[in-house]
DNA sequence: GTAAATTAAATTGTGTACAATACAAAACAA
DNA sequence: TTGTTTTGTATTGTACACAATTTAATTTAC
């Protein structure tokens, strides 16, 4: 077998894209088997996030905090909704709105999901100041890149 | 319409996880523009990096390089071998591998790829201390989570 | 030397992502 | 007003991403 060590990738290796982009797969791989205890998927998981907080929103509103399009959207909220985790309805003021509201049985959901961020902190070993640097550094990006 | 800035998104804010997943959807993104012009997709473009690099590979060597399995890498690579920059073969030394070998036009491609690192790099206006340290913390963060 | 275990790819099924399009409701303009 | 534009959501089509399964080839254990 030829070499499969990784070094001299330096192509790979020096465009910054890359490792943002394995590591975000590979961290959202460590909360799988956490979530898989829940029956949600990663973007179940962060959805039910900002419904625990907002509690209710619109599709547009909570695609601009997820940085996803209705596209993506539609189908988890739908699945969400089958779950019984929350409701879609029409706005009454206007009816292109769709607000999403978050039921009692999403709210209960919570209490079960509470342990998930330090579970996976177990696993990613940084030292609190790395995370915090690299916390900041990811926000510089998104926020520079203009939300 | 409610509140749709981001403040007091603790949760999802404290997580680390998320800006890293929003940030790779976005930094990715970024990319297409540039890779439209070439008529490769983002997983496609990464792909023949590997490929310019070592030339010849097999499969498993290559996802272990990308973080991808065959289920993403085989069809990706059908895609690559049917525009013609690279060829599938089994090894003969052991049928169970398959050889990807670049083609002429796959290392020609390179040539006007070229300028695409440097034109996404003008999307993301880090200083270079920033970059590194970020790459740093990326790296330790996958090393540490043995790839 | 053959059965069992391992390995490498491919296949299957589910779930994103997102561009592009469609569509209906609301805002705007002449 | 009535026609035009904009806006919010849904739909469609393409392309990942990955777990689980399958298949075929090689290795191993005995």
């Amino acid at each position: 077998m030829s070499k499969c060590e990784k070094d001299d990738m330096l192509r790979l290796k020096s465009q910054l894209c890359f490792p943002l982009y394995a590591c975000s797969k590979e961290v959202v791989r460590r909360y799988k088997p956490f979530l898989d205890e829940l029956d949600l998927t990663y973007t179940q998981y962060i959805t039910m996030m900002v419904m625990w907080e907002k509690q209710e929103i619109n599709v547009k509103c909570l695609g601009q905090i997820l940085y996803l399009d209705s596209g993506t959207l539609t189908p988890v909220l739908k699945k969400l909704e089958s779950k019984g985790y929350l409701t879609r309805k029409r706005s009454k003021e206007d009816e292109r709105n769709l607000r999403v509201t978050i039921t009692a049985a999403g709210n209960e959901l919570k209490e079960r999901a509470k342990t998930v961020p330090q579970q996976v902190g177990k696993c990613v070993h940084l030292q609190p100041e790395e995370a915090e640097e690299l916390y900041r550094l990811l926000y510089k990006i998104l926020d520079d890149m203009g939300l």
